[in-house]
RNA sequence: GGCCUGUUCGUCCAGUGGUUAGGACGCGGCCCUUUCACGGCUGAAACACGGGUUCGAAUCCCGUACGGGUCACCA
């Protein structure tokens, strides 16, 4: 048998493995997670939730936390997602301490971190138990497992390879010494203990404890191709990767009990098994979990497409993993959210519902309480990635860029406008004068629709009389007064008294200059966005506008 | 279908036998105001259902309903 399914190297035996993979040098208490993703083309927002849980709670306690992939199945395989992952990770602050890092680069003694470059492990690890009886060939072709679903449906049976369906189980050494001559293929199957009735109780952190019927599967082992199924790579490798908490989503609790069963057999201690539940989303009356295929936001992608500030993603995350982070961020505001500690105990054992509102929220907020400078240097990088046209303009001039940025943003309460990077363009793109060029079509329509119309001269009045040395207050009772020349009141309470003796009031004055200025009626305050045009930018639109 | 698991405002959470069931997002109203955003005040909004146990149940027990997961040589 070892002829068309085990390569040559196979050859260790467990106590190798043990010594060359030892018991890792960590201060008692440090746990040791991991992600391990496989590489089927792009990055599931759940898998950034996982290892955000991973990575923190490693990190907490003093341990660390790797990457490894899970490449067995090299059909669903797709070029090129390792470096989507690790681009993912970075950006999110969660690359790992140990495994791949960039282009095939590892880093870590417990590696190859690539699951199909661990052949030779599984592979020794499966001939021990072949040598202990708890495994055996299967040589069953895929016809005569359906027929074999067949007649347990028939029969009202549990599906599966199990006990006397095992068809394989009991075969002696002459049929499989016939059936390897006939180089039929096969795969290697687990050969189960587990009783009729027989029930486990398992750990698990979040849900404390759980009881299942114990395994009877004789689940597949080595596949024809030689590769592991997840089931023996996941029990091999936790073990000899030395991982403490196996943090995964509940997808996997149906084989909790053939997991548990395989790490009893190899006579290991099993890791703690955290099992979390994924991240939902609405389905008209029911909910289903995000699906990369009809949900874009299913895909980490579609956040580094709209620029959502690394934190916002985190926070909104952290968020969900535990409800007090929202209190914990009010009373600590600034401190990094590294300092907020994650207790798997407390995660919610239902699936929650992804919420695009409550992370704009969350975003809102915190870009909210950024510098300038910060944002400026966020959104360039953001930019450069996924908007060069607007990064050129964005990076020509840093300190006009930063300008914008502060408009109203070095106050005791700053404007909070900005969700996404990607919102950055339209909503500032007038203050660059090629853009401003471009909507120039709608303001002139704005303009002429307004109600009430300016009259006559008066934009041209402004932008001669025009002083950016005056201050706020001095601004404002300039340009009161001069729109009270022109027929508007001072306010809206003077309007209201006598609306026939006005034009408008002074709003319509000001909404009239946005127009004109920036093009749209929303614009964050009038007087400091002149003083960020700056006069000469000022003076030209407001010059231009009276031809109109 | 078997097995596992879950169910507090629309959403995310708090609540562990006695609370007017609390907060946040979202939504409505009012105020502030040169528009928008911010901010302040305020409103509507929930314990899936039915039985127990108990002086008393969102909280404990049992059922029911409805979700979700899983039953591959995919992970």
């Amino acid at each position: 048998m070892d002829r068309n399914i085990f390569t040559p190297e196979a050859s260790f035996t467990i106590d190798e493995l043990e010594a060359r993979f030892p018991p890792r040098d960590l201060p008692a208490g440090a746990c040791v997670t991991r992600f391990g993703p496989s590489p089927t083309g792009s990055m599931h927002i759940g898998g950034l939730y996982t290892s955000l849980v991973s990575r923190r709670v490693a990190h907490q306690s003093g341990g660390l936390f790797y990457l490894r992939i899970e490449d067995t199945d090299r059909k669903r395989e797709v070029a090129g997602t390792v470096e989507l992952i690790l681009a993912s990770l970075a950006t999110y602050g969660l690359s790992p301490d140990e495994g791949e890092i960039a282009d095939g680069k590892e880093i870590g003694q417990y590696g190859p971190y690539r699951q199909s470059e661990r052949k030779p492990i599984y592979q020794s690890c499966v001939r021990w138990l072949l040598e202990q009886g708890h495994a055996y060939p299967c040589f069953a072709s895929a016809e005569e497992l359906q027929a074999l679903r067949d007649a347990q449906a028939k029969h009202k049976v549990p599906p599966g390879y199990w006990g006397t369906w095992a068809i394989w189980r009991d075969k002696t050494a002459a049929d499989v010494d016939a059936a390897l001559a006939a180089s039929q293929p096969f795969v290697i199957r687990l050969r189960s203990t587990g009783g009729r009735d027989e029930r486990v109780t398992l750990p698990d952190t979040i849900r404390e404890s759980l009881e299942f019927p114990a395994n009877q599967t004789d689940v597949v082992l080595l596949k024809a191709d030689g590769m592991p199924t997840y089931h023996l790579a996941h029990v091999v490798d936790d073990h000899f990767m030395r991982t403490t908490d196996v943090v995964r989503g509940n997808e996997w609790l149906a084989s909790y009990p053939m997991h548990a069963e395989m790490f009893k057999l190899f006579g290991w201690v099993p890791p703690r098994f955290a099992h979390i539940s994924p991240i939902e989303k609405n389905d008209g009356s029911s909910r289903r979990k995000l699906s990369k295929r009809s949900d874009p936001e299913a895909s980490v992608g579609w956040y580094m497409e709209a620029g959502y500030p690394r934190d916002a993603v985190i926070e909104y995350l952290l968020n969900l993993i535990d409800g007090r982070f929202e209190d914990w961020r009010a009373a600590n505001p600034g401190v990094s959210n590294e300092d907020f500690t994650i207790e798997l105990e407390r995660m919610n054992r239902a699936g929650a519902l992804f919420d695009l509102a409550k992370l704009d929220s969350v975003s809102r907020d915190l870009v909210g309480a950024m510098s300038a400078g910060a944002i400026y240097d966020a959104a360039l990088v953001w930019a450069s990635d996924h908007a060069s046209e607007f990064a050129t303009r964005f990076g020509a001039d840093g300190a006009y860029s930063q300008a914008i940025l502060d408009i109203e943003r070095h106050g005791e309460r700053p404007r909070k406008d900005i969700v996404k990077w990607s919102d950055l363009a339209p909503d500032i793109g007038y203050f660059f004068d090629d853009t401003y060029a471009g909507l120039l079509p709608e303001a002139q329509t704005a303009l002429a629709a307004l109600q009430p119309a300016p009259p006559e001269g008066m934009l041209a009045a402004i932008a001669a009389a025009y002083d950016p040395a005056l201050d706020r207050d001095q601004w404002l009772e300039w340009l009161r007064a001069l729109g009270l020349s022109y027929g508007y009141a001072a306010n809206v309470k003077a309007f209201k008294a006598a609306p026939d003796a006005f034009r408008g009031h002074f709003g319509d004055l000001a909404g009239a200059l946005r127009i004109v200025l920036a093009a749209r009626r929303n614009t964050p305050d009038l007087f400091e966005l002149m003083q960020v045009l700056g006069k000469d930018r000022v003076v030209a639109r407001l010059g231009a506008a009276a031809g109109w």
